[in-house]
DNA sequence: GTATATGCAAACCATTTGCTTAGCG
DNA sequence: CGCTAAGCAAATGGTTTGCATATAC
């Protein structure tokens, strides 16, 4: 995740008022490198602030997707995790057997989508690929095969 | 949607009773070419039979999904959709101002998705690209800018 | 006849919201 | 001080499940 600029910085900017539960939900955000759901999110957050709501930190997350500084992402499962949205575009592989994201970048793909907008008489707001994967290696045992959806 | 194979086919290779709500719900999803939700698919169903149950049709579309006869969707608002697995894979534009979603297919994007799940040791079990996008029509007032997730 | 399906209602889970109090600017 | 935020709990919306009955095979 990681933020490029300062919490107090992105809260003014968006004429947010710099308050505990934003600084400690921020500063978690910033620190997390995975793409917590909002109940994981929680969890960091009270290891810090254990007074802080469940609600502050939807409102907070929702808040600040709205003013562009997170991105929302479904994978399948019910939850909504998030990211900061101050990096490049890119997309992401979900290993199916562990549930890691790994982050990718396609120019190529990138391009290829732009066209086929194009070609339909659209331009784009935005998109998500999620490439659900297994790894190569045969003599893994089968795991827990979650479903992909 | 429109299922290749007739329906007591379908039931019987997947080891499921013919059923009289399974009939319904089966033949509503074979006539539809949009990708309604479970609602909506409860809504069609129950034209035809007002006796089936919300709950059946969400058994029914879980199990055919679990056998691989559907494919479950969820495109950011967030109810799951579903459409026929048995065509070739497409994915998806998603009118934003609409709700519309067109289908569409791109060989190279197929192929430079398997080229990056090689690279990094995987081998892809699905994958779902969705486009958000709105007309190129500059005219159109600006509308609601709904969340991209 | 027996296991699978269904209907109904209650349960669930993630997320949102109304209301009142707290605290930033 | 005034208005935004937070806490809490209740509400919501989509989806699942337990249980008793019905039905396909």
């Amino acid at each position: 995740m990681h933020f490029k600029k300062d919490i107090a910085a992105l809260c003014k900017e968006n004429g947010l008022r710099l308050t505990g539960p934003r600084k400690v939900i921020m500063q978690v955000l910033s620190a997390s490198s995975d793409h917590p759901d909002a109940v994981e999110l929680h969890r960091r957050v009270s290891e810090i602030d254990p007074g802080i709501a469940i609600a502050t930190v939807y409102r907070t997350v929702n808040l600040l997707q709205e003013k562009g500084v997170l991105e929302k992402h479904t994978f399948g499962d019910g939850r909504a995790r998030f990211e900061s949205a101050d990096h490049e575009h890119h997309d992401h592989l979900i290993n199916v057997e562990t549930g890691d994201v790994i982050e990718f970048r396609s120019d190529e793909i990138e391009r290829l989508q732009e066209e086929i907008a194009r070609q339909h008489g659209f331009t784009i707001v935005s998109h998500k690929l999620q490439i659900y994967v297994k790894p190569i290696d045969k003599k893994r045992p089968p795991g827990k095969g979650k479903e992909t959806a």
